[in-house]
DNA sequence: ATACATTTGTCCGTATGTATA
DNA sequence: CTATACATACGGACAAATGTA
């Protein structure tokens, strides 16, 4: 996962931007491949000691983007090209 | 069989669907034929690596869609044209 | 007539994951 | 953060009907 892919609650951009960032950073860094899971939102709660609502924020921003897409009972998937 | 006729339990699809879809093009590229049984719920299992209950869906789906149809302890059978 | 194997039908419980309030 | 709902998947068990030995 490496060392900064850590939250900083004290700064001034917002958690749900800094995952977005951080979940980024590590599809593009090859963590998981297009088509793939990543994990779960109740694992991200626990990975990165955000609160789930924060967590789905950050997702929204990353469907938003393109990078993931979200399939109802399965799991939220790294977007293929 | 072919090396595409492997459930993914990872990807987007659920495996029911994806089962659904292999038979669908088996029987399309005649490996079975029409008013003749498809293998078993149990082979399908055994060949597939999926529990009873996402088979029993799978066929389901092709019930549906008029591929297949069931006959009560006999199997499940090719629909014919 | 009996026994056995096969196959579908049904129901139970457990687990995971997302959706919503 | 909690609770509920729904979809999916797995595993097991038993019943019912059929076909065969």
């Amino acid at each position: 996962m490496g060392p900064d892919d850590e939250i900083d609650h004290a700064g001034p951009v917002p958690p749900y931007r800094q995952l977005a960032a951080i979940l980024a950073a590590r599809i593009k860094r090859g963590d998981w491949h297009p088509d793939r899971a990543i994990p779960s939102e109740a694992q991200l709660v626990g990975t990165y000691g955000l609160a789930r609502a924060t967590v789905r924020r950050a997702i929204a921003l990353l469907v938003e983007q393109d990078v993931v897409y979200v399939v109802p009972q399965r799991g939220t998937f790294v977007r293929g090209r």
